[in-house]
DNA sequence: GGGGGGTCTCAAGATCCTGTAAAGATCGCC
DNA sequence: GGCGATCTTTACAGGATCTTGAGACCCCCC
């Protein structure tokens, strides 16, 4: 989950910048990198980042300046780097919007933790409120909770039933094979025994069909695999 | 709105709370004050303040298991305060929940510049339900207050025990897996003790639980996990 | 009308998972 | 050092789930 995270690094100068890439990028974390400013901005924009480390010395756009500008249309945390450890310096950086200060030198460590912290801000953020669902007629199926509900009523469902159900979800609209669901959820070792599918999914759907016989939602294409409606 | 801000204070040193009293009132912020780290939690939990200053250096419960404390069941921002300037003891802070370190000395206004961004993310967090407590049915968890009642009758639990339906009612409605569980109260030494669980879950539903063969609370999840029910 | 591939359903047995008790190990406290 | 509380570990019965095989069905083509 974490792992997906994205880290923009605006830094110009290379030394500095390599050591954040290899320090970041050595813990799960995705790294995009801006050179300057101007670069910085576009970098945020176009790739959402989690948390951006932001360099304040920088040539032409400094690093205030840049802050500013984010700050009119984001609200992703921004962790200042900084050789100027003055008190009024940091006090401009926080005001203008920046969530965090470091001065230089600091601490590979410190500088992770207070990473985890802006993530763990940012990932609250994308939390908030309650879990995306997918919702197709009176199927309700909630991944983030591993909850199944038809007509409001929750659906008790085996741990193979539930996974040919997410997988379908995952791929709401499009054909998946037998061969498909063998690999996801028996592994590679059951090639050939597409039965299994079979005699699961006629479980599942007398589960959450109202007519087995006539299926709403988990549509057989013969020859080929399973389809999930994505219309009512 | 920020005029009426309130900010815990929690320090043990006289001059020093004396000090950020001072310095918090002057600038049209309510305070709070604690002189110990039990009396914090307990201040934390009913005056609902907007961010809390936290010293490390408390005598008896210590700054880092108030913050593990409050954890449990908030998310108001914390500002640590520490003599210690060490990496690692930051790191320790940051990790178990704070959101910032200042080492003393510091700057008046550096402190008040992370004040205000530590506002600033409260301040966003602001429609928040803010009880932390956990009603369902007969059954009743008081997350800040570490109390779990059944028919309104104090019900006690074990560490391990406790630790598993805080894990629950933070995820109400979700299933949690066994390594879930393992790894937030075992840590990561111990997976595969599935064991473990289902042990002390069984004790934790002959506690909560009227007919535990009969749950109406905690739903095993078979092959996966345990869920806590949201509706009676 | 018959045959065949593909599919659905059912149910029995094998297999795996879970709840529980109980005994031994460990810990904190006096 | 002893005591009580808690945690770990083991064992086993009962429950839930999965596999497996067999029969029925459907649709299309011959």
């Amino acid at each position: 989950m974490s792992d997906e995270a994205v880290i923009l690094v605006i830094e110009d100068e290379v030394p500095m910048r390599r050591f954040l890439r290899a320090l970041v990028a050595g813990h799960g974390l995705r790294v995009v990198e801006a050179a300057s400013g101007e670069e910085g901005i576009a970098l945020a924009a176009s790739h959402a980042p989690d948390v951006i480390l932001l360099d304040l010395g920088l040539p032409g756009v400094d690093g205030l300046e840049v802050t500013r500008r984010i700050r009119e249309w984001s609200e992703t945390p921004i962790i200042v780097i900084s050789a100027r450890g003055l008190e009024e310096d940091k006090v401009r950086a926080l005001d203008l919007g920046a969530d965090d200060y470091l001065t230089k030198p600091f601490g590979a460590s410190e500088l992770l933790a207070r990473l985890r912290v802006a993530l763990r801000h940012a990932g609250r953020r994308a939390a908030e409120g309650a879990d995306p669902r997918f919702v197709l007629g009176d199927l309700e199926v909630d991944l983030a909770a591993r909850v199944v509900r038809v007509r409001g009523e929750e659906v008790h469902l085996t741990p193979i039933e539930y996974r040919l159900l997410a997988l379908l979800v995952r791929h709401a609209g499009r054909v998946l094979t037998h061969r498909h669901f063998l690999r996801e959820i028996w592994g590679p070792g059951a090639s050939g025994q597409d039965h299994y599918v079979r005699v699961h999914m006629s479980q599942l759907r007398r589960k959450i069909e109202e007519d087995p016989a006539q299926p709403r939602y988990v549509i057989t294409e013969t020859g080929v695999g399973y389809r999930l409606r994505t219309d009512a």
